[in-house]
DNA sequence: CTAACTCCTGTAGTGGCTACAGGAGCAAGT
DNA sequence: ACTTGCTCCTGTAGCCACTACAGGAGTTAG
């Protein structure tokens, strides 16, 4: 058994977070020692592990939470696994796209904007009326 | 002179969010109707509409606080302007990045993932041991 | 035995809003 | 004059997923 510390290292999981976690009932409560402190198993360090891999892959803990009840089940249904992970997939992709047209409005905004000039360009063309990005 | 939800309309900016503004002093607070009502001119208008045009553009409140106080000035310097647009800029390139990294990881773990199987291979990667993201 | 470290609980802050609740002003119609 | 319904007011709490304390207690190495 590993103290919080320890679980952390083992997890890549902030301890802060760790405890986070444990007060929204996003993973369960490990024991206590004599003394009061966590103690946790392999299984426990690797279910942390799971959600910080969840998390690295931009899934809110909603569905994170989804998944754990899915792999707590042993029946850990593929199909709606596709669907969430494809629907994340959607986000992600549109979120790229986003950024991708806010990258080019940037640009072409920024380009006349030479240094030493007072009066900048790209200031004056948001305060004017006219312009719209979104 | 216009009230919020005229003002509201005009910027594109919320109403709430407006109020939001002046609590925060993002935005300079308007003069009051004897009702106790926000006024606002259409320079009051024009300042909302620009906060909401560079936070369309991504931009975070502080960079666009100075964004501000510079058009106060009417030496608008675009020196710096150009300097916090491009750090903005490189800020929305590494975004991309991630999110492409991001979408490749997921593509690759949710590809053997088929409809119907029991012990979906995509959440069995994100318990083993091994695996690593970020 | 003490210093240094880790851990505990509880609370508040982050960014940038958004959503109430509970009340008051105001304009148009009857 | 009165009512209806809209807009506005303040103040507070919630969102997401943490992060950062403060103030205290347990634990370990020398």
């Amino acid at each position: 058994m590993f103290t919080i510390g320890k679980a952390s290292g083992q997890s890549g999981v902030n301890i802060e977070t760790i405890r986070y976690y444990e007060r929204e009932g996003i993973v369960p409560k490990p024991g206590r020692s004599a003394g009061g402190r966590r103690l946790y198993s392999t299984d426990e360090i690797a279910t942390l592990r799971f959600v910080r891999r969840c998390r690295d892959l931009g899934f809110p803990i909603s569905i994170i939470q989804t998944f754990l009840s899915l792999t707590e089940q042993d029946d850990r249904s593929c199909g709606e696994v596709k669907t969430l992970a494809e629907n994340h997939l959607d986000e992600i992709n549109a979120k790229i796209k986003t950024l991708t047209r806010l990258r080019e409005a940037l640009l072409s905004l920024s380009a006349n904007c030479d240094d030493g000039t007072a009066a900048c360009p790209m200031l004056n063309s948001l305060m004017r009326d006219g312009f719209s990005e979104k």
